[in-house]
DNA sequence: CACATGATGTTAGTCACTAACATGACGTGC
DNA sequence: GCACGTCATGTTAGTGACTAACATCATGTG
């Protein structure tokens, strides 16, 4: 039962991301993206706050931040985001990989849609600190640990979506993994 | 001698500033700011593209660039990113404490800047990640260890500006010092 | 003083985005 | 089935960032 709502969003999406990958993310009006939608202009920004938002569309954050608090308080700030990450990305239902192929090679190619991820980005990074600082991790710390770990998975992102051949997940485990604390020689875990 | 141009700029600048900073950066208009600065808007624009780019003028990219080639090839790359970061923070001439501050403090309350100001981080990036790649790293590998570095200090600098109270020197050290490796048993240094 | 050059002003335009009000589709109570 | 409310949408008019084309004015040079 998709309502209503439901479909037109779904149609701007996708005409925004083909429009958008066909002739370039500036070369199309949001007037275009919403006559091929079948909608007139208002509507477009009455489903998206942005042009850009048609094309970032993550609503991940509070999963996120759930996968920080279950991390053990033993570990260092740095590495409970990191596994948090990690943790989260496992359990994501992969979404449909050509889509999401196109989402991110537009935005690698753009800098206005760059800068509206990173944006994105940091409103994911204060929630992670948010569930740090509950842990009672100092302000800095956990903006850091957070700050640090976004930053590498977003190179990971770009990195792929700029012409990648591997798997993103490969990717982003490995971007992870050069973050994590080396291995002790007393093989502890 | 300053010439012409470069007072015209730092009277925009300044403006800029003092008036975004009284008002807030969306009640203040373009027009507004080139009036005080006394020129028309359209030299606004000569001067800065956008007008997010009177606030964040951060001329620094290539110092960076050449601090990581001074890196010894022994280190991991996160590691040579990080004392590059460190090095050349110490070697840049301090700015106007109370000019950086007010600038830093608009960036850190303002969605739109951030988002600019993450752009620039990103071209940034791409500079320290370059200086890697030449010495051999693997690219992403490399954009990982800059992403990482970039968004610690990014944090250490918006959580300052959003009313840390200590030098912001001191932040910065302690935002890179998170991702140091942790110190071997043996004491080697 | 004629001249070249570069910074600036003027004007008019495009486009993202917003506000106010009108219309149209849809289901609900009766 | 019909009045009614609600919610998605359309229409219109506006603001403000940014651009392009052309005119002007300052500056230094011969």
């Amino acid at each position: 039962m998709t309502s209503r709502t439901e479909r037109t969003r779904a149609a701007l999406q996708s005409a925004a991301l083909q429009l958008f990958t066909e002739r370039g993310f500036d070369e199309v009006t949001v007037e275009e993206v919403a006559a091929a939608a079948g909608v007139s202009h208002m509507t477009f920004f009455r489903h998206f706050p942005t042009k850009e938002a048609a094309v970032l569309d993550d609503p991940y954050d509070p999963v996120l931040g759930d996968a920080v608090r279950a991390q053990p308080a033993a570990l260092s700030p740095l590495e409970r985001v990191r596994r948090a990450l990690l943790m989260a990305w496992g359990a994501l239902p992969e979404p449909g990989e050509g889509e999401t192929r196109a989402r991110v090679a537009l935005v690698a190619g753009h800098d206005g849609l760059r800068a509206k991820a990173w944006a994105n980005n940091q409103r994911t990074q204060d929630v992670l600190a948010e569930a740090l600082v509950e842990g009672g991790v100092p302000s800095l710390e956990a903006h850091v640990a957070a700050g640090a770990c976004l930053g590498a998975l977003m190179a990971a992102l770009l990195d792929w979506g700029a012409g990648g051949e591997g798997g993103l997940g490969d990717r982003i485990s490995s971007a992870l993994g050069q973050l994590a604390p080396p291995p002790t020689a007393e093989g502890g875990a």
